[in-house]
RNA sequence: GCGGCUGUGGUUUAGUGGUAUGACCGGAGCUUCCCAAGCUCUGAACUCGGGUUCGAAUCCCGGCAGCCGCACCA
């Protein structure tokens, strides 16, 4: 059994994770989330919203999960998301059939299945593994699709991310940031992909969970106002030319941008930000890395981008996180395909005295003169330099049509214009979480497995302890009367009402032996137990057990929320909290 | 999607053409003053569908799911 299986034993068993529709057979792909599953989830994203709404102060924002079809052609998501395939007929192998045709037809991408069908045929294309017969293309999209309203309606697709919410409420989140860059926007939900074959438990799902940043900066100022927060973070940094060398170097943020290894600091504090959320919640920091995109594997319009990958015991370095500065790719992609400028207006510091050429056509002669074609003619005169416009008559092509117009009509002089500020589409820096594949790493590198001193010391026996940080465990406090036994069950009954109220989480069992109890919250990662036995009754105090040592300590019942809600959340120090056993 | 392997209580496992073994586990009770103790009782399974057969969990075919490889993975 290696540690994935353990890990996903661990975690059916004891209401982490379960395959979905099980009680019909299950179905690739979807996971449910058990109740502590659920729980351990929540804490993550709860940290994660601390992280980037509440400290960063890049606010949530909620938009729909279904999305109308001009958001994914503009995303690129409805031309570049699909794949025509074809399968052969006699292996049975699927390749892409405009890949198959591109050495015949030069725009074999733009081709639709028809044609590539006739192309296919026309030119006796073969299978490329064993010569057979290709069978017929077809269009395999990654996005769901559906019908928004009855009858035909119209069409919609499940997103396959959450950003695009961000980038379609641009202009309102503009305005509700008081125009002043950089502002950023956050989503924490579902996206969905139709994954041919997903496999690897929760790593590959068809709905998943996205937590994504869209920050929006100045294009020509990429510093980043807190980078001395991470400028001395020694990071594990796999760039593309370390890649090259298979070596992983361990260097501070601040190095980094002064070599140029990572391009600029707004990104890298974001690798620091990732870096500081991703051990916050578990991930062990020599099993995380960052790597970079290497130039031919990065999308063309991306600067430069970087994979947080974390190491897993099965299937190696798995990429959770990816923060990319996309540039001004997707607010120019809404621009073009909305036919609205996404734009923010920058004053400058100093208004700009600026001597231009002015060419001033005189549209009421022009207009008469050349009726519909007047304004291309404008257009094409104002290009135009001031020695062509000095002459008597003056000629401009138009759609391949000469034009002569008179100079006389043609205005045209050096005017001092003052300029104060200028539109700018902002770049777009985007830190993207896996928050599944970050659960699931959690768990695994929490997950161990001991030998520790049997009863009455008898032969070691094997302990499972889940080590997750007191602040994600599902449960932090067990509540534990030693014996069940009225005159104890009340007491704890009482601190656990006390726990409650404090807001945390806890769970009470009296029910098997003792050892039994500490064993089963070893298994989920309850980080303290509190014990109540027959000197409570005595002295009013009870014993908190550590998860991680087994060692314990008594504490007075009072105060005893105060006392948990510091060692979860203030780092107080467990063995001076109390008296130790 | 293709190929290979696999599928027995919640978990894990034995086994066979005649309805299934054990362990852990869960519940009730007894016992028990701190690390999966013990005792009694109790709960719970042959992945699904079709075929062959008097009879299928076992043999055959197909579906589904899991794992591995290929392909895919903005």
């Amino acid at each position: 059994m290696d540690k994935y299986e353990q890990v996903i034993e661990l975690a059916k068993r004891r209401g982490f994770l379960w395959n979905s529709f099980e009680l019909y057979g299950g179905t690739a792909g979807f996971y449910d989330y058990g109740p502590l599953g659920s729980t351990l989830k929540r804490r993550i994203e709860q940290i994660w919203r601390e992280t980037y709404v509440v400290q960063e102060g890049y606010m949530e924002i909620e938009a729909p999960t279904i999305g109308i079809e001009e958001v994914f052609v503009a995303s690129g998501h409805v031309g570049g998301f699909s794949d025509p395939l074809c399968e052969c007929k006699c292996c049975g192998e699927a390749f892409r059939a405009d890949h198959l045709v591109d050495k015949i037809v030069a725009v074999a991408d733009s081709l639709n299945n028809e044609e590539l069908d006739k192309v296919i045929k026309e030119n006796n294309v073969k299978c490329p593994e064993c010569e057979g017969d290709l069978g017929e293309t077809y269009e395999f999209n990654l996005m769901f699709k559906t019908n928004i309203g009855p009858g035909a309606g119209r069409q919609g697709y499940m997103r396959p991310e959450t950003a695009q919410g961000m980038f379609v409420d641009f202009l309102r989140l503009a305005r509700f940031y008081r125009e002043k860059l950089p502002f950023g926007a956050t989503q924490i939900g579902k996206s969905y992909r139709n994954e041919i074959s997903p496999r690897q438990g929760v790593i590959r799902l068809r709905e998943f969970t996205q937590a994504e940043a869209e920050i929006f900066i100045d294009p020509n100022d990429k510093k980043h106002a807190n980078f001395s927060r991470f400028a001395n973070t020694v990071i594990n940094l796999y760039s593309d030319e370390g890649q090259d060398r298979e070596e992983v170097e361990k260097m501070p943020l601040g190095e980094a941008v002064k070599n140029g290894i990572i391009a600029h600091e707004f990104l890298a504090y974001q690798i620091g930000l990732t870096n500081h959320f991703l051990q916050r919640v578990g991930i062990t920091a020599d099993k995380l890395r960052f790597r970079q995109h290497k130039k031919d594997e990065m999308a063309h319009y991306a600067i430069d981008c970087w994979d947080a990958e974390i190491e897993t015991d099965r299937f190696g370095w798995v990429e959770v996180v990816g923060i990319a500065d996309r540039t001004d790719y997707d607010l120019k992609a809404h621009a073009g395909v909305s036919k609205t400028e996404l734009s923010i207006y920058r004053e400058y510091s100093e208004p700009k005295i600026v001597t231009q050429f002015v060419v001033k056509p005189n549209m009421g002669k022009l207009g008469p003169l050349f009726k519909g074609k007047a304004k291309a003619v404008a257009d094409a005169l104002k290009a135009l330099g001031q020695a062509e416009l000095e002459q008597d008559n003056i000629t401009v092509v138009v759609d391949g049509e000469e034009f002569t117009v008179p100079g006389e009509i043609v205005e045209f002089a050096d005017e001092t214009v003052k300029i104060s500020g200028e539109n700018i589409i902002p770049h777009v820096i985007e830190p993207s979480y896996g928050i599944d594949r970050i659960f699931y790493s959690t768990m695994e590198h929490a997950f161990e497995e001991e030998m520790v001193a049997g009863k009455e010391d008898t032969e070691e026996e094997a302990r499972i302890v889940m080590r997750l940080r007191k602040e994600v465990a599902p449960v932090q406090v067990a509540i534990l009367p030693l014996l069940t036994r009225e005159e104890l069950i009340n007491p704890a009954k009482s601190i656990e009402i006390q726990l409650k109220q404090k807001g945390l989480l806890v769970s009470y069992d009296d029910s098997g032996t003792i050892g039994r109890r500490y064993r089963r919250n070893d298994e989920i990662g309850t980080p303290y137990s509190v014990t109540i036995d027959y000197d409570t009754l005595e002295d009013n105090s009870v014993t908190i057990r550590d998860r991680d040592n087994m060692k314990q300590i008594r504490a007075p019942m009072e105060g005893i929320a105060d006392l948990l809600h510091e060692l979860i959340y203030m780092g107080k120090d467990f063995e001076s909290a109390g008296k130790a056993l």
